[in-house]
DNA sequence: CGACTCCTTGAAATTGGTTTTCAATTTAAC
DNA sequence: GTTAAATTGAAAACCAATTTCAAGGAGTCG
C-alpha cells in the first residue's frame, strides 16, 4: 500500500474518524490524477464508476487530505480551489498558462532565498508563500502566430 | 485635478460611458484611501456620507476602474477581491500577515529577475506574476510570546 | 454475535461574495 | 427640449464552498 494511504489512515483513526468504501475510493482516484484537481473536476471523475458518491463528501474528503497532508489547497485565482497531491519535495510554484490553463511546477531555491531576505528586512516571520507566474506556454505562443 | 481622474474621464469617454455623480464620488473616496480595500469595504465608507450609493454601482466601477488602469484588481486567498491603486512605479508583491492582516507592499528586482528566467527556461511568456509571502509581521509574533 | 454510540453519507439547503436583471432615472448629444 | 443610450439601486441570480439533517454505516464492548 501507498505510504500516502497509510498516512491517511493513520490520520482517520488517530482523530478517532472512520475508514469508509467512500474516502478509500475518492484517494485511490485522487491519487491515480496526480493533476491540480478542483472538487468538481474529482467529482466528476468519480462519478463515472462511483455514481453514488456524492459532491459533499468528496468536498470533505480532500479537506481531510489536506488536514492530514497528504495534499494540498491551491486557488489561482479562477474562483476554484484546487488540491495537489503533495510531494516529499522541496517547496514548488507554478507557471499557469493563460490560454490553455496548463500548470507547470518549478523551484527555484534563488527566489526562495530572496523572499526569506525580504521578509527579514521587514521584520516578517514566513509562514507559507505563494508565488505564480502567468502568461503563455510555448505551445500557446506558436497557436497565436 | 488628479492624473488619475482625468485617466478616468478620458476612459469613460472613450468608451461612450457617461461621467455620473456617482462614479465621480466613488473615484474620490476610493482614491482617498489607498489601502487595499474590498468592494465591501468601500461600499461601508461610502455609504456613511452617500447612504443613496448602492453596492452594485461600486462594485461596477472598481470593475472600471481596473479597465482604465488606475486600479488592479488581487485576491489574497481570503475569498475578497481587493483593489489597489495602481502606482506608476515598478510592480510590487505582498507581505501578509496572518494574524492581523498587514499588507505590506514589496519590490524585488532580484526575484523578478529569477521569475524571468524560470519562465525562459520553459519558454514560457510572462503575462503578469503575483507573490504573497504570509506569515507573521514584526508587532504580532511579539504580541505571541 | 448483538447493542449501542458516534461518525459518515448524500441530498438539499445555506452562506458569502460576485454578478446580473430590470424598471426608473440620468446623462449627453442633437 | 427631445431622445437614445447608459446608469442606478434594489432585488434576484449565480456559483463555489460549506453546513444541515435524517438515514445508514463503522467500530467498540460485552
Amino acid at each position: 500500500m501507498g505510504e500516502k494511504k497509510q498516512t491517511f489512515r493513520d490520520y482517520l483513526s488517530q482523530q478517532g474518524l472512520k475508514s469508509t468504501r467512500q474516502r478509500e475510493i475518492i484517494l485511490d482516484e485522487f491519487l491515480r490524477c496526480d493533476s491540480h484537481l478542483s472538487t468538481e473536476d474529482l467529482y466528476l471523475k468519480l462519478r463515472k464508476k462511483h455514481p453514488g458518491i456524492g459532491y459533499a463528501t468528496v468536498y470533505r474528503t480532500l479537506k481531510i487530505f489536506s488536514e492530514c497532508g497528504i495534499a494540498e489547497a491551491r486557488n489561482f485565482g479562477d474562483g476554484q480551489t484546487r488540491y495537489e497531491s503533495t510531494t516529499c519535495e522541496e517547496h514548488h510554484d507554478h507557471l499557469i498558462c493563460k490560454d490553455c490553463g496548463a500548470i507547470i511546477e518549478f523551484e527555484d531555491p534563488g527566489i526562495e532565498q530572496l523572499q526569506e531576505q525580504v521578509a527579514r528586512d521587514h521584520g516578517f516571520a514566513i509562514v507559507s508563500h505563494r508565488l505564480e507566474i502567468f502568461g503563455l506556454c510555448a505551445k500557446c505562443q506558436n497557436k497565436e502566430r
